[in-house]
DNA sequence: ATCAAGTGTGTAGTATACTGTATAGTTCAT
DNA sequence: ATGAACTATACAGTATACTACACACTTGAT
């Protein structure tokens, strides 16, 4: 398992050190320090961490908060959560996403029919 | 042409009247007073109006923000815009909507896994 | 006439999501 | 051993998008 630095996974990701640096204080990330280095407290990022990131990146572009963001993540891997529980917000997630992709439908319909009309327009 | 006031806006389209005001005041949409009623200064807004504000609705709801959301509003109705240059801001605004259908798709593939995985554990 | 409900203006406050700055310690190449 | 570059912590500041509140005026039903 690859073990990468904060400025590492900036560099993977196109996300900013402090905007990590805040997803781990909300919650969204977790790094770890390792055990056998005593000089420092660096924190160091799986694999794992760079496909949460990702995720974040794109259902942040399609106008999900990271609370909602978050309770995904937290269905995918935290422990502690029932199955059932897991389940249920993973549906109710796909349910948003059906939603959203009739909006974004509706917005390019929107906007083709305005685009159709500037260009009829006799100017 | 049917004008209404802004509690009746409010009802049709869900958005608070806070929330229209601070539209307006952004320049997002605009109302008009009636020249003839002089007792009072009550703003009357069109069914254009409330075409605008569902669009605004939808474009929020997929992760536009608001001064994206006016680039469209400016193209579509403002008259001092040349034609060449609205259809330059819509076409990148149909590309916008191509690239956030892509992530859109991801995010939903991304929790689709996510959720077989789930079920298919064994607990 | 009165009073609830609606309207306008202005200003302050809140929530979310960063972004910047200051400070201090660590690593590494030379 | 020194300096550039990297790391951590903490806290303040910013941008966006509202949301609430105080105040004053208007309307419409009784």
């Amino acid at each position: 398992m690859t073990m990468k630095l904060i400025s590492q996974i900036c560099k993977e990701t196109g996300i900013p050190i402090g905007t990590i640096r805040f997803y781990e204080k909300s919650g969204l990330i977790k790094g770890q320090t390792k055990k056998e280095v005593t000089t420092n407290n660096y924190v160091y990022y799986d694999d794992e961490t760079i496909e949460k990131l990702r995720f974040i990146q794109m259902a942040k572009a399609v106008g999900f908060t990271l609370s909602e963001i978050r309770e995904v993540i937290d269905a995918w891997y935290k422990k502690q959560m029932s199955k059932s529980a897991k389940i249920d917000v993973l549906n109710k997630k796909l349910q948003q996403i059906d939603e959203k992709m009739k909006e974004l439908k509706a917005v390019k319909k929107q906007i083709a029919i305005c685009k159709l009309n500037i260009e009829n327009e006799v100017s």
